[in-house]
DNA sequence: CACTTATTTCCATATATGTGGAAGTACAAA
DNA sequence: TTTGTACTTCCACATATATGGAAATAAGTG
Protein backbone atom coordinates (compact mmCIF):
# COMPACT_ATOMS: atom_id res chain seq x y z
CA UNK A 1 0.00 0.00 0.00
CA UNK A 2 1.26 3.61 -0.46
CA UNK A 3 1.94 6.03 2.05
CA UNK A 4 -0.92 9.01 1.32
CA UNK A 5 -0.15 10.30 4.82
CA UNK A 6 0.58 13.80 3.95
CA UNK A 7 -1.99 13.67 0.96
CA UNK A 8 -4.91 12.44 2.93
CA UNK A 9 -3.87 15.21 5.81
CA UNK A 10 -3.83 17.53 3.15
CA UNK A 11 -7.47 16.07 1.36
CA UNK A 12 -8.87 16.37 4.97
CA UNK A 13 -7.60 19.54 5.61
CA UNK A 14 -9.74 21.11 2.70
CA UNK A 15 -12.33 18.85 3.34
CA UNK A 16 -14.73 21.01 6.06
CA UNK A 17 -16.97 24.50 4.79
CA UNK A 18 -15.13 26.69 6.98
CA UNK A 19 -11.46 25.47 6.24
CA UNK A 20 -12.36 25.45 2.51
CA UNK A 21 -13.93 29.28 3.16
CA UNK A 22 -10.49 30.14 5.09
CA UNK A 23 -8.45 29.46 2.02
CA UNK A 24 -10.71 31.00 -0.97
CA UNK A 25 -10.64 34.04 1.10
CA UNK A 26 -6.49 33.67 1.58
CA UNK A 27 -6.27 32.96 -2.03
CA UNK A 28 -8.76 35.80 -3.26
CA UNK A 29 -7.48 38.57 -1.35
CA UNK A 30 -4.22 37.45 -2.04
CA UNK A 31 -2.43 38.69 1.24
CA UNK A 32 -1.83 37.90 4.88
CA UNK A 33 -4.39 37.94 7.09
CA UNK A 34 -5.59 37.26 10.74
CA UNK A 35 -6.85 34.93 12.52
CA UNK A 36 -9.16 37.40 14.50
CA UNK A 37 -9.51 39.07 11.18
CA UNK A 38 -10.56 35.92 9.50
CA UNK A 39 -13.11 35.12 13.25
CA UNK A 40 -15.01 38.62 12.25
CA UNK A 41 -15.10 37.95 8.10
CA UNK A 42 -16.62 34.73 9.12
CA UNK A 43 -19.08 35.12 12.08
CA UNK A 44 -17.10 31.84 14.08
CA UNK A 45 -15.77 31.60 16.93
CA UNK A 46 -11.90 32.63 17.72
CA UNK A 47 -11.29 29.33 19.37
CA UNK A 48 -12.56 27.65 16.11
CA UNK A 49 -10.77 29.68 13.64
CA UNK A 50 -7.46 28.96 15.22
CA UNK A 51 -8.32 25.15 15.09
CA UNK A 52 -8.98 25.34 11.56
CA UNK A 53 -5.87 27.14 10.91
CA UNK A 54 -3.90 24.96 12.88
CA UNK A 55 -5.24 21.90 10.32
CA UNK A 56 -4.45 23.88 7.98
CA UNK A 57 -0.48 24.82 9.11
CA UNK A 58 -0.12 20.70 9.99
CA UNK A 59 -1.12 20.05 6.75
CA UNK A 60 1.42 21.86 4.93
CA UNK A 61 -0.94 24.55 3.10
CA UNK A 62 -0.60 27.46 5.07
CA UNK A 63 2.48 29.46 6.90
CA UNK A 64 2.01 31.81 10.02
CA UNK A 65 4.31 34.44 10.76
CA UNK A 66 4.60 36.66 13.59
CA UNK A 67 3.65 40.35 13.79
CA UNK A 68 3.58 41.64 17.55
CA UNK A 69 0.41 40.10 18.93
CA UNK A 70 -0.84 38.71 15.80
CA UNK A 71 -0.20 35.61 13.54
CA UNK A 72 -0.33 36.63 10.09
CA UNK A 73 -1.46 33.70 7.74
CA UNK A 74 -0.59 32.57 4.22
CA UNK A 75 -1.00 30.04 1.79
CA UNK A 76 2.15 27.74 0.68
CA UNK A 77 1.59 27.72 -2.70
CA UNK A 78 4.20 25.08 -3.27
CA UNK A 79 2.10 22.85 -1.53
CA UNK A 80 -0.90 23.29 -3.12
CA UNK A 81 1.12 23.47 -6.66
CA UNK A 82 2.43 19.66 -5.40
CA UNK A 83 -0.20 17.75 -4.45
CA UNK A 84 -3.40 19.82 -5.71
CA UNK A 85 -2.18 21.57 -8.87
CA UNK A 86 -4.77 24.06 -10.27
CA UNK A 87 -7.09 23.98 -7.08
CA UNK A 88 -6.71 27.01 -6.40
CA UNK A 89 -7.86 28.13 -9.81
CA UNK A 90 -10.65 25.87 -9.77
CA UNK A 91 -11.98 27.72 -6.33
CA UNK A 92 -12.01 30.68 -8.65
CA UNK A 93 -15.05 29.41 -10.88
CA UNK A 94 -18.92 29.36 -9.44
CA UNK A 95 -19.54 25.79 -9.23
CA UNK B 1 -20.86 32.30 1.70
CA UNK B 2 -19.95 30.46 -1.58
CA UNK B 3 -21.63 26.71 -2.19
CA UNK B 4 -18.77 24.91 -1.44
CA UNK B 5 -21.66 21.70 -0.88
CA UNK B 6 -20.45 20.01 -4.10
CA UNK B 7 -16.20 20.17 -3.45
CA UNK B 8 -16.75 19.79 0.53
CA UNK B 9 -18.32 16.31 -1.14
CA UNK B 10 -15.74 15.66 -3.13
CA UNK B 11 -13.04 16.30 -0.60
CA UNK B 12 -14.19 14.57 1.56
CA UNK B 13 -14.72 11.73 -0.45
CA UNK B 14 -10.58 11.67 -1.10
CA UNK B 15 -9.88 12.68 2.09
CA UNK B 16 -9.80 9.09 3.38
CA UNK B 17 -6.73 6.08 3.37
CA UNK B 18 -9.23 3.38 1.57
CA UNK B 19 -10.82 5.27 -1.00
CA UNK B 20 -8.23 7.50 -1.85
CA UNK B 21 -6.24 4.00 -2.71
CA UNK B 22 -9.53 2.82 -4.30
CA UNK B 23 -9.48 5.80 -6.81
CA UNK B 24 -5.47 4.80 -7.39
CA UNK B 25 -6.13 1.45 -8.05
CA UNK B 26 -8.86 2.97 -10.21
CA UNK B 27 -6.47 5.55 -11.84
CA UNK B 28 -3.18 2.78 -12.31
CA UNK B 29 -5.07 0.17 -14.00
CA UNK B 30 -7.23 2.61 -16.13
CA UNK B 31 -10.13 -0.38 -16.39
CA UNK B 32 -13.39 -0.73 -14.98
CA UNK B 33 -12.98 -3.17 -11.55
CA UNK B 34 -16.16 -5.07 -9.60
CA UNK B 35 -16.28 -4.18 -5.83
CA UNK B 36 -15.61 -7.43 -5.27
CA UNK B 37 -12.48 -7.48 -6.89
CA UNK B 38 -10.96 -4.39 -5.32
CA UNK B 39 -12.61 -5.71 -2.17
CA UNK B 40 -10.08 -9.25 -2.29
CA UNK B 41 -6.62 -6.65 -3.07
CA UNK B 42 -7.34 -4.33 -0.52
CA UNK B 43 -8.43 -7.30 1.96
CA UNK B 44 -11.26 -4.81 3.18
CA UNK B 45 -14.25 -6.53 4.06
CA UNK B 46 -16.82 -6.36 1.47
CA UNK B 47 -19.54 -4.45 3.45
CA UNK B 48 -16.80 -1.21 3.92
CA UNK B 49 -16.06 -0.73 0.18
CA UNK B 50 -19.21 -1.41 -0.79
CA UNK B 51 -19.87 1.72 1.63
CA UNK B 52 -17.27 3.77 -0.43
CA UNK B 53 -17.69 2.90 -3.67
CA UNK B 54 -21.02 4.52 -2.64
CA UNK B 55 -19.39 7.64 -1.53
CA UNK B 56 -17.36 7.78 -4.31
CA UNK B 57 -20.09 7.59 -6.52
CA UNK B 58 -22.39 10.14 -4.71
CA UNK B 59 -19.36 12.92 -4.91
CA UNK B 60 -19.83 11.94 -8.43
CA UNK B 61 -16.24 10.43 -9.13
CA UNK B 62 -17.46 7.35 -10.10
CA UNK B 63 -19.94 5.38 -12.64
CA UNK B 64 -20.91 2.40 -11.82
CA UNK B 65 -22.33 -0.16 -14.70
CA UNK B 66 -24.01 -3.36 -14.37
CA UNK B 67 -22.64 -6.35 -15.93
CA UNK B 68 -24.48 -9.62 -14.90
CA UNK B 69 -23.98 -9.69 -10.85
CA UNK B 70 -21.20 -7.36 -10.76
CA UNK B 71 -21.27 -3.12 -10.42
CA UNK B 72 -18.30 -2.25 -12.69
CA UNK B 73 -16.72 0.69 -11.83
CA UNK B 74 -14.91 3.38 -13.31
CA UNK B 75 -13.04 6.78 -12.73
CA UNK B 76 -15.61 9.76 -14.17
CA UNK B 77 -12.58 11.91 -15.44
CA UNK B 78 -14.76 15.07 -15.94
CA UNK B 79 -15.28 15.52 -12.84
CA UNK B 80 -11.85 15.77 -11.30
CA UNK B 81 -11.06 17.54 -14.61
CA UNK B 82 -13.23 19.95 -13.16
CA UNK B 83 -13.07 20.11 -9.58
CA UNK B 84 -9.41 18.77 -9.10
CA UNK B 85 -7.35 19.42 -12.21
CA UNK B 86 -3.92 17.43 -12.55
CA UNK B 87 -4.55 15.28 -8.96
CA UNK B 88 -5.42 12.11 -10.58
CA UNK B 89 -1.78 12.89 -12.42
CA UNK B 90 -0.03 13.91 -9.04
CA UNK B 91 -1.31 10.61 -7.50
CA UNK B 92 1.24 8.78 -10.08
CA UNK B 93 4.30 10.39 -8.30
CA UNK B 94 5.91 8.87 -4.90
CA UNK B 95 5.34 11.35 -2.09
C1' DC C 1 -37.36 -23.76 -8.23
C1' DA C 2 -33.17 -24.36 -5.28
C1' DC C 3 -28.41 -22.77 -5.20
C1' DT C 4 -24.45 -19.92 -5.93
C1' DT C 5 -22.31 -15.38 -6.58
C1' DA C 6 -22.02 -10.30 -6.13
C1' DT C 7 -23.36 -6.45 -3.97
C1' DT C 8 -26.01 -3.61 -0.81
C1' DT C 9 -28.38 -2.49 3.42
C1' DC C 10 -28.87 -2.83 8.34
C1' DC C 11 -26.96 -2.62 12.67
C1' DA C 12 -23.78 -1.85 16.44
C1' DT C 13 -19.66 0.19 17.72
C1' DA C 14 -15.39 2.62 18.02
C1' DT C 15 -13.07 6.60 16.66
C1' DA C 16 -12.56 11.21 14.72
C1' DT C 17 -14.03 15.82 14.03
C1' DG C 18 -16.13 20.51 14.65
C1' DT C 19 -17.76 23.74 17.92
C1' DG C 20 -17.51 27.51 21.35
C1' DG C 21 -16.84 29.07 26.22
C1' DA C 22 -13.39 29.62 29.69
C1' DA C 23 -8.86 29.78 31.12
C1' DG C 24 -4.03 30.36 29.81
C1' DT C 25 -0.13 32.58 27.21
C1' DA C 26 2.29 36.20 24.68
C1' DC C 27 3.16 40.69 23.75
C1' DA C 28 2.50 45.69 23.56
C1' DA C 29 1.18 50.06 25.51
C1' DA C 30 -0.03 53.11 29.21
C1' DT D 1 3.17 46.66 36.59
C1' DT D 2 -1.41 46.92 35.35
C1' DT D 3 -4.34 46.72 31.44
C1' DG D 4 -5.77 45.40 26.85
C1' DT D 5 -5.45 42.76 22.62
C1' DA D 6 -4.56 38.55 19.94
C1' DC D 7 -4.23 34.05 19.84
C1' DT D 8 -4.00 29.20 21.67
C1' DT D 9 -5.14 25.43 24.66
C1' DC D 10 -8.34 22.95 27.49
C1' DC D 11 -12.63 20.99 28.09
C1' DA D 12 -17.18 19.15 27.21
C1' DC D 13 -20.24 17.83 23.98
C1' DA D 14 -22.73 16.79 19.72
C1' DT D 15 -22.27 14.95 15.28
C1' DA D 16 -20.06 12.41 11.59
C1' DT D 17 -17.43 8.69 9.83
C1' DA D 18 -15.28 4.05 9.14
C1' DT D 19 -15.67 -0.67 10.06
C1' DG D 20 -17.31 -5.52 9.54
C1' DG D 21 -20.76 -9.19 10.49
C1' DA D 22 -25.35 -10.58 9.41
C1' DA D 23 -29.38 -10.29 6.83
C1' DA D 24 -31.50 -8.78 2.52
C1' DT D 25 -31.55 -8.11 -2.49
C1' DA D 26 -30.46 -9.17 -7.24
C1' DA D 27 -29.11 -11.94 -10.86
C1' DG D 28 -27.05 -15.88 -13.13
C1' DT D 29 -26.84 -21.36 -13.24
C1' DG D 30 -28.23 -26.26 -12.81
Amino acid sequence: MHDNSSRVKILKALADDARLEIVRILHATHREMACGEISDLMGIANSTISYHLRTLREAGLTTTRKDAQSRLITLREETFTKYMPGFLESLEMED
